[in-house]
DNA sequence: CTCAAATTGACAACTAGTTTCCATAGTGGG
DNA sequence: CCCACTATGGAAACTAGTTGTCAATTTGAG
């Protein structure tokens, strides 16, 4: 292999790879540490979006906040509805798109969750330095941002 | 709130947030970059796992390549093997366990995309600097280990 | 007010992965 | 050789997301 070691668009490749890697372990990681609570990851995520916000918020607003399509997040509201973590509420400001609450065992989930995850983030990390961790954070965050910029899109208003 | 700033945990958290919102964005980039070639991401890396190996592989040593179930990998081998990307050829440790072996069509996408995406990474990180995108690497490659240290795996050959 | 555009929820079809179960093929110890 | 064990492929059901379509609601410009 003649590949240029010190190439960035070779190390960017690798880190491609390890960002894939660790998602999918991630995931795992996470699915298992819920369990207990009889949820799963991406439960988990849904509810932290509206227990970060400190308030209701309409479908359209979880999807944004995740990431993720307002479709994919209405598939996972009206399962959490129905398992009782959510509740919808009347949207002031829009009739037809209720805004999702948690419900008691929905806040009880995300506080017991949080509370497994910190004590299992901070055993894991024990031989990383802060300031890896925080440079590490910051290069990621530094890509995401470039791989949003380049791609304007059509969507110009 | 009274969390620490600069708690390890907290960082972490971070982290995997990041991650998750990456893996999202480079999996949607992957999709565009090589839907002229008539792939998607996860043929891709299908693709990829064999052409870096440089010779045939069945499909439980794909999954592993890749990271993926057995079943993950077969499903996506019988699909690309239909599409004329792969062709099975006899595995002479196990009769009724082919290898999956490039066609010329396969490797002329895998080369094909290898060139789009050296083209885009090496444009994509313009501001960062290589010792910082080494750091992040090893970092991310440092947690992965310790996620995978508590729970060994058997099994070579 | 009215009509066009944007937002939203429901639904369907799809991608990509998982787990589980089954039948068969290969392996090694007795 | 035989028998238990493991590896493998196939299929089904499932999770979690996507895109696309449709109808209804909301909003805003004129």
């Amino acid at each position: 292999m003649h590949i240029q070691p010190n190439s960035k668009a070779v190390i960017l490749t690798e880190i491609m790879l390890a960002v894939f890697r660790l998602q999918g372990r991630l995931l795992k990681k996470g699915d298992e540490l819920v369990k207990p609570l009889n949820l799963t990851s991406a439960k988990w995520q849904v509810i932290g979006a509206v227990a970060l916000a400190g308030k209701p918020l309409s479908a359209p607003q979880i999807a944004e906040a995740m990431g993720i399509t307002r479709q994919g997040a209405q598939k996972q509201l009206n399962k959490m509805e129905k398992d009782g973590f959510f509740e919808r509420c009347p949207n002031p400001y829009h009739r037809s798109s209720p805004l999702y609450a948690l419900t008691e065992r929905g806040i009880r989930s995300f506080s017991d969750a949080m509370a497994l995850e910190t004590v299992w983030a901070g055993g894991l990390v024990t031989d990383l330095s802060l300031q890896r961790l925080h440079e590490a954070l910051q290069t990621l965050n530094a890509i995401h941002e470039q791989l949003d910029s380049p791609v304007p899109k059509q969507g110009d208003r």
